[in-house]
Parts: C-alpha cells; sequence; structure tokens
RNA sequence: GCCGAAGUGGCGGAAUAGGUAGACGCGACAGUCUCAAAAACUGUUGGGGGGCAACUCCCGUGCUGGUUCGAGCCCGGCCUUCGGCACCA
C-alpha cells in the first residue's frame, strides 16, 4: 500500500529539521568558490503577496541549484522597512509606525518560511533599526564629508489647504491632494543632494556586468548623456548683474536660425529681466505651471505653452535681439533650464514658434530646398544657408566648426549634458533614518560626530500631517548644542530616502552583526560582489542605478575594493492582477497562504515556475495550480510504487531501457541548461515529460532496475532545487542519506543524451511535404536521394522543373520547383 | 508624451544562428472504474474542406507592407496591453 501525499505534514517536518540542524547557514569557506544569491528584499507593506513568491521562490531554486553544483551559496533575507506606507498606516489606524512595520516583519517571516527557502536567516537584516541605521548615517556623513552631499533648493509637492508636503504617489488625478482633493502646487525648499551626476560617465559602463540588455538600455537612456555646446547670449541691462543667459545645445550648427530663447518658468533670471508691463502675465503662468508635473509638462502632444517677459538677448553670432520667454517645456532641472528656440529644425520649438507667431528661419537646407517657408521642423543633417561665413557647409561639419568659433571667441564651449540629475535625498516625513546634521549658528553645518550616531529617531514624535518635517516639532529631538562649538544648534529634521538604506542592505549581509562599522571588510572581501541579483523589473533603473553609484561613491573612498554591487542580474516580470502591479495601495493583491496550506509549498512553487517565462510575468491566474499539484503526486505514487515493483536485473527490452537511459541523460542536459537560463517552465516540462515516459514503462516492467533508480534518483535531484520538500521526503524513503540537498547535481553522458534517430521533412517551395525518421547520422548525398525517390514527392514533382536544392543539416530538404 | 517590454488554440505557454507552428500543462469532450459521485487512469482536442478508409488539401502566430527557396522569428509603418518616468518601493 503506497502512503497518500500530504504535502504540509512534509512540508512542516522538513522545516524544522532544516532550522534545527541549520542546513542554510554559511560561513566563509576558501575551500570552494562562492555564491552571493541576492533576491531585492521586500518592502514591510503588510502580508507577502504572490507577487513576492514570484520573487522569492524562482531565485530560491536557482540558489539551490548553485550548492548542488559545488557552491558555497550565500542566499540572505532582510526587510526594507522605512518609508511612506508606514507612516500612512499609523495615521489611519493610530498605530505607530515601528509597532506597525515590525507586526508586518512578524507576519512576512512566517509566510517566507512557509515557502521553504534556503535563506540564512541568521543574517536577517531590518533597515528601521538603529542598529542598521546608524550604519547608513555613517554612510551618509563619509560621503558627505567625500564632496558627494550638498544641499540646494528643490521643489516639493505642497499642499496649501494641508498645509503639508505630498508624496507623488499622494497625488491623484489631475494634480489634486488625495486627502482634500485640493489643487497641489510646488514649493522650494533646501534639501540635501548626492552627486550622482559626477559619475554618469561611469555608470554607462555596464562592460563589467552580465546584465540583460533591455535594463542596460533603459539606464543609458535614463543618464541620457548628450554631447553639445553650452551658448552664452548677450544680456544688456543696466539694473541687472548678469550679462549672459547659457542655454544647452546639441545643434550648435543652427544656431543662426534662433529667433526667441525660452527659460524655465522657474529660472532665476526670469525674476530680474520680467518687464513691469508684463510681469502679471509672466506671475500667472508660473503659477500655473507649478500646478503640473513634469510629465506633463514634457509631453509633446501637449499644445506648446508660453508667455514673452518683455526682455531681449544677444545672439553673439549675429548681433541679432532675440526675445525671452519662458514656457513649461524646459525643465530647469536639465541642462542650464533654457533653450534656444531654432523653429526650423527642432519640433517643439516649431509648435511654439507657430503658436506665438515667431519667425521660422531656415539655416539648415532640405534636399531640394527652394526658399520657401518650412511646413513642419527640418531635423536631419543639410546644407548650412542663412548663416553668414558657414553659408555652405554640411551641417555635420558645421557642428565642429560653430563649436570651435564660439570657443574660440568665447561665446560658449562643448560640454558633455546628461539627462540624469543629481539624487535628492530629502524626505520631510517621520519613517525614516533621520539625516545626521546639525546647524549652528555660528559653525554652520556641522556633521553629527559618528561617536555620536546613531541619531535616533524620537519614538514619541508626532508624525501626522503638518506643514513641516514631523521631527521639527519635536523639541527634544530638534534642540541640541553644536558639536564643534558648544552653543545650542538645532538638528536637521529631514530623513533619507528609503533608497538609500537599499543602496547598500547587500553589504551589510556579509557581516550582519558586525558594530564597528558598516561592514567588516574581510567578510565583504569574500562575499561581495552579489553573483546574482534577482528582482522586479519596475526596479530597472532607479534602485539599480542609486546602488552602482554608492557602490563606486564608497569605492572612491577606500571603503570596498570592487566597481559593481551586482555582477550578474536578473529582471523578473511581474505578475498582476486585474491587469495592474499588486499593491497594497491598490487593493489587488492575492495572498499565497490559502493555496500553501491546501496544496503545498511545493505546488506553489512549481506553479509560479511553470505559468510562464520568469522574465514576462503575466496575469495571476490560478486555473492550473490543480495540474501542478496532481503532477507532484503522480511523482510521489511513481516513485514509491516503482520501490515495491521488483524489476528484473536484466531488461526483458533492451531498447526500452536504452530509451530510458536516453531519456534520462537528454532530461539532465536540459534541466541543467534551463536553470542556468532561468527558464523554469520549460524544465518543469521536460521533467513533466520524463515523469510520463517512466509512468509508461513501470506498468509494463520492460526497463531493468539499475536504468530504473537512475532515472528516478536523477528525476528527484533534477526536482529538488524546485519541490525542496518532496524531493527530501522522497529521497529518503527511497534509501538514501539525509541530505538531497546537499549531494552534487547530475551531469549528463552526452553520447545518452544524443538523439540516433531524427525527423527529416521535405518541403517543396518550402511548404512541408513528407516526414521521415532517420538516422541522425544521414548526410547530405542520402537525404537528397532518399527526398527525391519518395512517391509522394515525384507526384509534386510531376511536369515541374526542379531548379534548387536547399538542404539543412539533420533538419530538412527543400526541393525549389516551377 | 518619453524610455523599456509583450501580443501564438477556449486559457497559460512551446518552438528564435530564418527551417516540422502549437511541446508541457489547464479546460472541454468521450471512455474505464463505481449503485452513484469524486478522485485516479485512458483517448480526442487550432479552424475549415474532401474521402468508407489509411489519408489528404486549404487557412492560421495583433494589423499592414517588404526581404527570402522558406518568416511566429529579420526590416518598414501602425494598433493594443504592461512596467518605469526621479517623493510608492
Amino acid at each position: 500500500m503506497i502512503p497518500r501525499y500530504t504535502p504540509r505534514e512534509i512540508e512542516l517536518k522538513w522545516q524544522e529539521k532544516w532550522a534545527a540542524d541549520r542546513l542554510h547557514e554559511v560561513t566563509e569557506d576558501n575551500s570552494r568558490p562562492k555564491w552571493y544569491a541576492l533576491t531585492m528584499f521586500p518592502y514591510t507593506s503588510g502580508d507577502l503577496h504572490i507577487g513576492h513568491w514570484y520573487a522569492m521562490a524562482p531565485s530560491d531554486v536557482h540558489a539551490r541549484f548553485k550548492r548542488m553544483q559545488g557552491y558555497n551559496v550565500v542566499h540572505p533575507i532582510g526587510f526594507d522597512a522605512f518609508g511612506l506606507p508606514a507612516e500612512n498606516a499609523a495615521i489611519k489606524r493610530g498605530i505607530h509606525p515601528f509597532a506597525w512595520t515590525m507586526q508586518n516583519i512578524e507576519n512576512m517571516r512566517r509566510q517566507l518560511k512557509s515557502i521553504g527557502a534556503c535563506y540564512d536567516w541568521s543574517r536577517e537584516v531590518i533597515t528601521c533599526l538603529p542598529e542598521y541605521y546608524r550604519w547608513t548615517q555613517w554612510l551618509f556623513l563619509k560621503l558627505y564629508k567625500g564632496g558627494l552631499a550638498y544641499r540646494a533648493k528643490a521643489p516639493v509637492n505642497w499642499c496649501p489647504n494641508c498645509q503639508t508636503v505630498l508624496a507623488n504617489e499622494q497625488v491623484v488625478e489631475g494634480g489634486k491632494c488625495e486627502r482634500c482633493d485640493t489643487p497641489v502646487t510646488k514649493e522650494d525648499r533646501e534639501q540635501w543632494f548626492f552627486r550622482i551626476t559626477r559619475y554618469a560617465e561611469e555608470l554607462l559602463d555596464h562592460s563589467r556586468i552580465e546584465w540583460p540588455e533591455r535594463i542596460e538600455t533603459m539606464q543609458k537612456n535614463w543618464i541620457g548623456r548628450s554631447e553639445g555646446v553650452e551658448i552664452s547670449f548677450g544680456l544688456d541691462y543696466r539694473n541687472v548683474e548678469e550679462q549672459e543667459i547659457r542655454v544647452f545645445t546639441t545643434r550648435p550648427d543652427t544656431t543662426f536660425g534662433v529667433t526667441f530663447l525660452v527659460l524655465a518658468p522657474e529660472h532665476p533670471l526670469v525674476a530680474k529681466l520680467t518687464t513691469p508691463e508684463c510681469r502679471a502675465k509672466v506671475e500667472e503662468y508660473i503659477a500655473n505651471s507649478k500646478r503640473q508635473t513634469e510629465i506633463e509638462r514634457l509631453s509633446t502632444e501637449k499644445e506648446k505653452t508660453g508667455t514673452f517677459i518683455g526682455a531681449y538677448a544677444t545672439n553673439k553670432l549675429n548681433s541679432e535681439r532675440i526675445p525671452l520667454w519662458i514656457g513649461d517645456y524646459v525643465l530647469l532641472s536639465y541642462g542650464t533650464g533654457a533653450v534656444m528656440g531654432v523653429p526650423a529644425h527642432d519640433s517643439r520649438d516649431f509648435d511654439f514658434a507657430k503658436r506665438f507667431g515667431m519667425p521660422i528661419r531656415t539655416v539648415i537646407a532640405p534636399p531640394d530646398w527652394s526658399g520657401q517657408e518650412l511646413e513642419e521642423a527640418f531635423i536631419e543633417p543639410g546644407v548650412m544657408v542663412n548663416s553668414g561665413h558657414f553659408d555652405g557647409m554640411p551641417s555635420e561639419r558645421g557642428k565642429e566648426a560653430i563649436a570651435d568659433f564660439m570657443e574660440d571667441k568665447g561665446y560658449g564651449k562643448r560640454v558633455v549634458g546628461y539627462h540624469l540629475h543629481d539624487w535628492l535625498i530629502s524626505r520631510q516625513r517621520y519613517w525614516g533614518a533621520p539625516i545626521p546634521i546639525i546647524y549652528c549658528d555660528v559653525c554652520g553645518i556641522v556633521p553629527v560626530p559618528e561617536t555620536n550616531l546613531p541619531v535616533l529617531l524620537p519614538p514619541d514624535a508626532d508624525f501626522r500631517p503638518t506643514g513641516e518635517s514631523p521631527l521639527k516639532y519635536c523639541q527634544s529631538f530638534v534642540n541640541t548644542s553644536c558639536p564643534r562649538c558648544k552653543a545650542p544648534a538645532h538638528r536637521e529634521t529631514d530623513t533619507m530616502d528609503t533608497f538609500m538604506c537599499s543602496s547598500w542592505y547587500f553589504l551589510r549581509y556579509a557581516s550582519p552583526h558586525y558594530d564597528e562599522g558598516p561592514f567588516d571588510a574581510e567578510a565583504v572581501k569574500y562575499w561581495l560582489p552579489v553573483d546574482q541579483y534577482t528582482g522586479g523589473a519596475e526596479h530597472a533603473v532607479m534602485h539599480l542605478l542609486y546602488a552602482r553609484f554608492f557602490v563606486k561613491a564608497i569605492r572612491d573612498l577606500g571603503l570596498v575594493d570592487f566597481d559593481e554591487p551586482f555582477t550578474r542580474l536578473f529582471n523578473q516580470g511581474i505578475i498582476v492582477a486585474q491587469r495592474h502591479k499588486m499593491s497594497k495601495s491598490r487593493g489587488n493583491v492575492v495572498n499565497p497562504d490559502t493555496y500553501v496550506s491546501e496544496l503545498g509549498a511545493d505546488t506553489v512553487r512549481a506553479y509560479l515556475m511553470f505559468i510562464g517565462p520568469w522574465e514576462q510575468g503575466g496575469e495571476w491566474d490560478d486555473s492550473g495550480i490543480n495540474g501542478m499539484s496532481r503532477w507532484l503526486n503522480r511523482v510521489w505514487n511513481l516513485v514509491l510504487q516503482g520501490q515495491e515493483t521488483a524489476l528484473p536485473k536484466e531488461a526483458p527490452d533492451q531498447g526500452a531501457a536504452k530509451e530510458l537511459r536516453h531519456r534520462t541523460h537528454k532530461t539532465i542536459k536540459k534541466v541543467t541548461e534551463d536553470l542556468g537560463r532561468f527558464r523554469y517552465n520549460t524544465m518543469l516540462a521536460s521533467l513533466m515529460e520524463l515523469s510520463n515516459h517512466l509512468g509508461k514503462v513501470l506498468p509494463e516492467e520492460s526497463v531493468d532496475s539499475l536504468s530504473w533508480q537512475e532515472a528516478i534518483d536523477t528525476l528527484l535531484l533534477l526536482l529538488a532545487p524546485t519541490a525542496p520538500h518532496l524531493t527530501e521526503e522522497l529521497w529518503t524513503r527511497t534509501g538514501h542519506p539525509y541530505s538531497i540537498h546537499r549531494q552534487p547535481f547530475p551531469t549528463w553522458d552526452e553520447e545518452l543524451a544524443a538523439e540516433e534517430q531524427i525527423t527529416f521533412v521535405i518541403q517543396i517551395n518550402g511548404k512541408v511535404r513528407d516526414k521521415l525518421t532517420v538516422p541522425a547520422s544521414i548526410t547530405e548525398t542520402e537525404a537528397r536521394a532518399l527526398a527525391l525517390s519518395q512517391p509522394r514527392v515525384k507526384t509534386f514533382l510531376e511536369g515541374k522543373q526542379l531548379t534548387s536544392v536547399i538542404y539543412v543539416p539533420q533538419k530538412l530538404v527543400n526541393l525549389v520547383v516551377q
């Protein structure tokens, strides 16, 4: 009698045993190659949903695979615990963010353990605990002292009714406050920035890492390098100190075509230059643009808006007087915050000029141009016209010639521009790591001495929405004395962007309890960089770019000696529900707990990997999960039934035994390749094929016991990373020593894995007309002859002329006829 | 709007150095077992036409145009959906 497969019973039993044996805890070991397998740590939003499992289960399978391949694998886990949702929950339910977060962690830890992943829990890291954020602050100070942190004004979303700063997420449709529906505006605040732009050039270089091309492309586009010229336009106003406006352009060859300049509405010169007649309109325009998001402003669909400020600048190339406008399609944060308007050769400028009736002067002639005004912007290269002594020059050469001329005359200089801007890390919120800075009336900005870290987040601060950072109202926090002169001083009350916490957590895992620094240099030297990082595609740019920047920055500060944090990256797709990414705020989360308690963790793990290619994600649909549960059940029955069947030593059917061994080795090859490429769906399909075949040969009793045993052991070992509990149980039940997870991964015999027979296709004019089973060793001559001798082929060829024959080895012959 | 992806049976998907479209699974239908049902097992399953039959022909990978002996795969132009767009993380 075969016992029933009772997944939950088995799973809990082995999870307890693995934990008791500390099977997954690892230490540095120089006798084996190391493998750092890292999954992006989850944010502590509440429960884990099916999307988390989609991230966690397949990455665990890969880590287990690497371990069976002989690597010393560390697979750590932790929690990203600071951030806005905790504060929102606190406000909504009157529970302290700390309590809310720790409750969530408690629950998520239980859920994560139910996955049966090989996490080394002894390395757990929680970013909101002082023992962690102490070092986040320490690293901030390092960056500050290294000249990589600075203060500058930057706009924040502001709700005038709630008197509070809003996150982008809290600004709902149409630019309104999510709480009170008041239109949101922008306000300038002094805030802290990191100089990520200093690393723009190095961040563009992906040559040291193996990342998916699409992610590299997205990062490259995000950084947005462009070579151009910063051109100076002359200003001549007695009451204005500045004597120039600088604009950035990648098209210096069009400078003779400038008919206006557009400044960002926030440009500092706007207030100084606006004439009294224009002031009212300009102020109205600026107020309006404060209500728009950057995305709205940059949309090329939207009709261009702007207004004349009454002032003029001089185009130094031809001494023309150029009117100055403001327009919201120009952003202060990009380039110099001002652009030159060349309507003939830039489509946005063209729209702007059309709208406001400004001249459109062609300076690059399109082919066959006869002097008429253009009907749309001509943005291709061409021949320069209306450009003084540059006339007749090809514009590509003109770019260089004008740049040379300008540099020579001091009208401008070549610069490399980046779309990337510096990283704003200040948040006017409670639930984050306090920025360790003190402001002293005498000494100015004073960093908190390292020995005084951590700057503790006061537990009793009032974090409800007010006009300022919540910490500002916590007197015991704000009031302090200057570390330098001991005079009364006050603390910085903004906290840090949570991306800061997640920019170095992977370093902390190497020595999570180290208390003399953020990490133990020796441990980091052994484990880092991360060998395989996996996480959601939504992090393609920001988190991954910030973490790269961070490592490069601390490398230059002498803290680490490698350049890139994540050697290999895999971005899995996103599991959506009701067509959108699962999120608490959207309310479309699917909880995995019921599936686990009903069908078992192994089934859920395998099902998630089976639904499609991991990088693709997709709509969550549980309609096939029973199929996975059925298959694991079949594996269970198959293995135990095989145990009870006394197969002979000699195979009754040599062919059947050979076929079985061939399939076994073919499957090892396929599974090994698929695991290496994260193609879990096809890996499982090939395991199903093997088990289907085993189910067919067992009742026939046509194979020998040795071939059978080889097949069953292989099936279990290949399945072990995916279904760790089921395979551990069956491994023991088939008389093998504990633990299957310490076994080496099977290897295949190339000869046994190779196909002996192939299906050979005969095409006529590219259409399949016949299929033949032939030995794999068939030669071209044999194949051609075989094809032409087929009766079916002969009837098709009747009365036609064979013009050519195309032969593809091991695949097909295509007869081209007329 | 900009950047990055994805579109294949009733459904999830398989097949890319351009060479058999639909592996594997779900669902559905039929059967075996059963007093019956469930479970399990076996078989069929892209659409359409022809043949008593073994079989055979045509169409078919979002739309559209092209390259090629041959296109799901390559190129041009669209459409739809998803992710990101710097304060959700």
